[in-house]
RNA sequence: GCCCAGGUGGUGUAGCGGCCUAUCAUGUCGGCCUGUCACGCCGACGACUCGGAUUCAAAUUCCGACCUGGGCGCCA
């Protein structure tokens, strides 16, 4: 065992800096090339086979596999030792002679002069890392860190923190505000949705399910353009591969725009997420196997609700009323018909929340807009209503009581600009890039109806 | 919330009244093997969600509970 490995596997100390910054200096996997010569790794052991004569270690780390071989005639007695001990998902550190070799993943093997287990795996494994057997995804998410060593899953959420990347460049490039708004509320922002209530000292409060007002409130304080990417909590007893009860939400609100404004805006940022996925993530897509990745083109076709319900009833076979919501069935009828992103535009100003603003001469249809991905919903966003008696008239239309709106009303009075924005579903957008079958691949750890732990 | 389908070794499954001291694969352990890459071969280990009922006999049928998957509803 090397000095640096020795110094801290010791655990009751640090070790001097020097090691540490080693430590995170190592050689990364991927970057061992045929002709690298010398080279120490840290990883896990993927898999182990042992011909006898010959004894073959596949480590992974982030970065991707090595092979370590040991001649067992001609490593050191000690190496061997090690090596014979070791079980699959051990954490080890491997230093050796790195040689080019047709024969092996990646054209390069290395042959130890020191292997240190610096912390031993116990099996069985909950979870098969390798998936010969695969594993349902109930299993795979109660041994969720296993999950994720997969470089499948690893690389699923490579290119998420990509895309997180991505969106803030683009909206930062274009001089928009990054908030953060509180997920702690007083009340629900648009009735309709549940929430979770919460105890906050002596009063009831809730988990915020949209940064709306508070992104609205930010038009009122001048901030003219602001984007967040935070956490939204829904209390629906959903059960569904496409919701979630705690999802990321990428919220728009933009002052002195319309809805045609943002929509543009956020098709451009879709094929911003795209391209960018598609130049920087080509390792990670070639992982998921996704050899066809396609960036879509702008702009995405826009057809008005009359004409989505249409087209919903004619390839369903089943009346949809207008005025009537858009249901799952009608939502993929219509998906299969459009094959691309598009917009849904002219919604009833009866089904669309009380903030969208009515078109001035047909105030029966508003200026609402969903985005679609042929397979369901990604973003639904609008040109807001920010007339302050326009705003009370519409509470009212829904049944609702503007006396209990009061703290989002204020704003209205004092000089709020026209305004609109959109709220762009996080794990959806990555769900249907990657082509992922439940939304559940898209989260870490995610939320669901039975789902708190881990 | 409604409807449907399920819960069998660590993992994924077969079996669906007696042929079950339960199949197969993977895994783990032991043995053999010098170029594997889903290594191979030999041997062993390891399971019927829980409670009740029917029956001579229950993994298998029935009832209840718990858990899971999926569809729908609901859902900026």
């Amino acid at each position: 065992m090397s000095p640096e490995c020795a110094g801290w596997l010791r655990k009751t100390q640090y070790p001097p800096l020097t090691n540490y910054i080693r430590f995170y200096m190592r050689t990364s996997i991927a970057s061992i090339h045929p002709d690298t010569g010398y080279a120490e790794i840290m990883g896990w052991v993927h898999e182990i086979r042992d011909l006898g004569g010959l004894l073959f270690l596949l480590i992974r780390d982030r970065s991707g596999f090595i092979q370590v071989t040991l001649p067992r005639k001609k490593v050191p007695p000690a190496v061997l030792v090690t090596a014979e001990g070791l079980s699959r998902e051990s954490v080890v550190c491997v230093k050796g002679r790195v040689v080019a070799i047709e024969k092996a993943p990646g054209g390069r093997e290395m042959i130890p002069d020191e292997i240190a287990l610096l912390n031993r795996a116990e099996s069985p494994l909950p979870l098969d890392v390798v998936e010969k057997v695969p594993a349902e995804l109930d299993t795979r998410l109660d041994a969720r860190f296993l999950d994720i060593r997969k470089p499948r899953v690893t690389a699923i959420f490579l290119i998420r923190s990509r895309v997180m990347q991505i969106i803030g460049d683009f909206f930062h490039s274009r001089g928009f505000a990054y908030v953060t708004t509180p997920k702690v509320v007083a009340a629900a922002t648009e009735g309709g949705t549940e929430l979770f209530p919460i105890a906050y000292f002596e009063r009831e409060a809730f988990l915020s399910q949209s940064p709306q007002l508070y992104k609205q409130m930010m038009m009122a304080a001048g901030f003219e353009k602001v984007f967040e990417v935070g956490p939204i909590f829904r209390a629906e007893e959903h059960n569904t591969t496409k919701h979630l009860n705690e999802a990321t939400s990428i919220d728009v609100e933009v002052s002195f725009a319309d809805e045609r404004h943002v929509m543009a805006l956020l098709e451009e940022l879709i094929v911003e997420i795209y391209s960018g996925v598609a130049e920087e993530c080509a390792e990670q897509l070639d992982t998921l196997k996704l050899h066809n990745f396609e960036v879509p083109e702008t702009p995405f076709p826009r057809i008005p609700y009359a004409d989505a319900i249409e087209i919903a009833s004619r390839r369903t076979e089943s009346e949809i009323a207008y005025g009537e919501d858009i249901g799952t069935l009608a939502e993929k009828a219509i998906g299969e018909e459009m094959g691309v992103h598009y917009f849904i535009i002219e919604w009833p100003t009866a089904i669309k929340p009380y903030y969208a603003m009515p078109f001035e001469q047909r105030p029966e249809i508003c200026r609402a807009f969903d985005l679609m991905h042929p397979r369901m919903e990604l973003a639904s966003g609008a040109q807001r209503v920010h007339l302050h008696d326009t705003l009370v008239r519409q509470i009212r239309a829904k049944g609702l009581n503007p006396e209990s709106f009061e703290f989002y009303l204020k704003p209205f009075r004092y000089g709020m600009p026209p305004h609109a924005g959109w709220g762009l579903g996080m794990e959806r957008l990555i769900m249907t890039m990657l082509d992922l079958g439940n939304i559940r691949e898209a989260v870490l750890f995610p939320r669901d109806r039975h789902r708190l732990v881990p």
